[in-house]
RNA sequence: GGGAGGGUACCCAAGUGGCUAAAGGGGGCAGACUGUAAAUCUGCUGGUUGACGCCUACGGUGGUUCGAAUCCACUCCCUCCCA
């Protein structure tokens, strides 16, 4: 199947400006092309890896891929799908989440011999004169058209300040930038940047009086509409120090039965086949496939070694319920145990069991703690140095397990 | 610049002097049931405390009052209408 069938059987693709030139372009990996990424936060998240996926797919098939780290769009702030003011970063904050950004980006795209490109767009934004650019660039948006586009109208309601506005003349100008000085020639990007992508297109159609073209992604959704990768605590990261590849991989063990083929399909490199054989499993054994999910995508995040590990660890602990080597683990301070034993209240909010000493308390009311298999009903119970050594295991609810040991 | 309406907990939203740590819903956590799923039912959901209590919290500051999310003054922010 040439490339581009396949991104559209795995449900990848959104929409695109021109479906023949594109498919003509990337079949034959003839396309240099860029995805932007704003370093809004200093780890990437699911979103990204997809996009980054996508990316590489298209690289494999000879295109060349350009990343760029929205270090000078990120001082605008995109209001795309927002439905309030992001809040504004500080310039050192984007260049440190930028570097970050940067770091992570490399494990997933081959950028050596020129395979790849990364460029920031600070590199050019941030000098931009602004008469100079409402004379160039901002004669030739607009505003009736832009007033019209769909990422700005949930803001219509709600408010859109000017900064906001220009995020897509930015964006815009990006495309334009890079349509010159690299012959990029198409952008892709989620779907929420439909806009902005039409944005440069039509900028470099008035500017250059060329075609370029624009792809975008499939947001990643729950089946019932809903962004995925988010959790109460915030996103699911990718660096192994915000998720770690546990919670990572647990993460897409718990997806919900109706969003497993979808995932499979967008997220892993496994063929068609291999997915469409899984599609007709049911009940138990659609947990399969969950866990095959959850382990390719750990391995591609965080390498086979953490797959295993997690994968260990879980099928431990859930399954046969026992202890495993790899499940996540609190060590403790000794020093910062009392003589008399450290108090169970202490112990669950100092292992990130419990948000609060509070909280603690209501867990072991409601019968949800139990450490080495024992329900934990008085909380009073402490633990000392000798038993701490050996190490114990508390168990929260059915699913958040931590082996506690000091040293 | 003029006029009108707003800002309440993670989110939406009720509350117009004490009965308010603040209704209701969503979300989250836990218990039951299950397949580490969904749906359903039950409990919990600011901090500290064994508990009484104490502390913090209704945009900000200051006041009135025995007592303020609620009244007053000033101030910041948002939306809408007119310019």
């Amino acid at each position: 199947m040439e490339l581009y069938d396949e991104l559209r059987a795995r449900g990848l693709i959104a929409q695109v400006t021109d479906e023949e030139e594109i498919k003509e372009l990337i079949n034959n990996g003839k396309a240099t092309f860029y995805i932007g990424f704003d370093p809004t936060a200093d780890s990437l998240h699911v979103g990204h890896f997809m996009a980054l996926s996508f990316m590489r797919r298209l690289q494999k098939a000879g295109n060349k891929p350009i990343a760029l780290l929205g270090g000078g769009t990120t001082m605008i702030g995109d209001p795309s799908g927002r439905t309030d003011m992001r809040n504004m970063l500080t310039r050192e904050t984007i260049e440190y989440n930028a570097a970050r950004f940067k770091v992570q980006m490399e494990k997933f795209i081959d950028f050596s011999e020129d395979k790849a490109l990364m460029i920031n767009n600070a590199d050019w934004l941030l000098e931009l004169n602004y008469v100079n650019l409402l004379r160039e660039i901002g004669a030739c948006f607009s505003v009736n058209n832009m007033l019209r586009a769909d990422c700005y109208k949930q803001r219509m309601e709600r408010g859109l300040s000017f900064l906001e506005f220009n995020y897509m003349i930015m964006q815009s100008y990006d495309f334009l930038h890079l349509f010159r000085e690299y012959n990029c020639v198409m952008q892709c990007g989620g779907d929420d940047q439909w806009s902005n992508i039409l944005g440069g297109t039509e900028l470099i159609r008035r500017k250059e009086g060329a075609n370029a073209y624009g792809m975008t992604i499939q947001l990643l959704l729950t089946s019932d509409g809903k962004k995925m990768g988010k959790t109460q605590a915030g996103a699911v990261w990718l660096d192994p120090e915000k998720t770690s590849p546990y919670e990572f991989f647990q993460y897409w063990r718990n997806i919900d039965d109706s969003d497993v083929i979808n995932c499979l399909k967008k997220l892993t490199d496994l063929s068609l086949d291999e997915i469409s054989a899984m599609e007709s499993w049911e009940g138990q054994k659609l947990n399969e496939a969950k866990e095959i999910l959850a382990y390719r995508l750990t391995m591609l995040v965080h390498g086979e070694e953490e797959a295993e590990k997690a994968l260990s660890a879980a099928r431990a602990l859930f399954q046969k319920g026992t202890l495993s080597e790899n499940m996540p683990q609190t060590v403790l301070d000794k020093s910062n145990i009392p003589d008399e034993g450290i108090d169970i209240i202490s112990l669950l909010v100092e292992s990130g069991v419990c948000t609060s000493r509070s909280d603690a308390r209501r867990q072991i009311q409601q019968n949800a703690i139990s450490v080495d298999d024992e329900k934990i009903e008085d909380m009073e119970l402490r633990y000392n140095v000798k038993e701490l050594e050996e190490g114990i295991v508390i168990k929260k609810g059915k699913k958040t397990f931590m082996r506690v040991s000091i040293e």
